[in-house]
DNA sequence: GCCAGAGTACTCGGATAATCCATGTCCGAGTGCGTACGG
DNA sequence: CCGTACGCACTCGGACATGGATTATCCGAGTACTCTGGC
């Protein structure tokens, strides 16, 4: 759960693309924004029109443009988009199975990350990208 | 928020020394549950010894054991311990100043996140160390 | 004036280098126990 | 027999390699607009 931006970021671009109308802009326009690298755009934006969230066009006019409402897309379905899944991670080792801990620990730990996990997006799904959008234009 | 298995670890090895009674166990035997490194565990542990979760001991007979009554030790200690106060990290780099959105996204996101956090953490404070240590034994 | 064609500028997408972070390995510092020696 | 001092084994802690992943740079593919020439 190594805190990266990756989320943040794609809140960040998806408000743009609400804010900015439905004009397609390009990912150098979001890079200057976010003030990184067009190519980490264009692979975060990769990961969110594999959830149908966004589209993209080359050529002259080009660039990327929001396929939902923004009013329908919530910070939950951001997150599902770009972290996938599951949430928290489990150890990337197997655990001893001779130990009665190793052995068990990780079915133990099932229910109360799924739970926790639950919490936090459906939290997240209060706010949405036209929300966000909104007050950014005020 | 790159899933690590940090918390997942600082659970496992919170939950062995509970489970082991309150002689100190040396980060080696735990390296052998988790199966990982030996100065895996030692760095996970000084942060969790940072928040006074345990102590450790050097020579022979040393090791580490629990500060606090595992009953009284939640995953919502054990997250913060390991991952700092603040769950969703910002922008790595300053947004752009003069983009309206970049210039009020992070003070946009804090609310929701600031929320989000919490939910996730009242979660989590069902669940003690304690109660895990109780399932591994039974 | 109008149409067709080539040319050009623009954008995404993938391949390849560079950088950064996490992990693993090694060696030193400190501690406690055991042992041996002297009283 | 008792106390003290030395030595040794054990454990953590920090410094230095290593591997993988993320990030940055470069070049190619595709598209739409524009300009030019002919009718």
């Amino acid at each position: 759960m190594n805190n990266s931006s990756r989320f943040t970021v794609a809140i960040h671009t998806l408000t743009l693309l609400a804010h900015s109308g439905p004009d397609p802009i390009t990912s150098e326009y979001i890079a200057g924004s976010v003030n990184t690298n067009p190519v980490v755009i264009r692979r975060l934006l990769a990961s969110l029109r594999a959830a149908k969230l966004v589209s993209s066009q080359g050529g002259p006019g080009g660039g990327w443009q929001l396929l939902k409402d923004p009013r329908r897309i919530s910070l939950r379905d951001v997150l599902n988009a770009v972290e996938g899944s599951s949430f928290f991670a489990l150890h990337s080792t197997v655990p001893n199975p001779l130990c009665p801990v190793g052995r068990t620990i990780q079915s133990l730990l099932a229910g109360p990350f799924k739970s926790a996990q639950e919490a936090l997006e459906q939290d997240l799904e209060r706010t949405t990208i036209a929300a966000l959008a909104e007050r950014a234009k005020g």
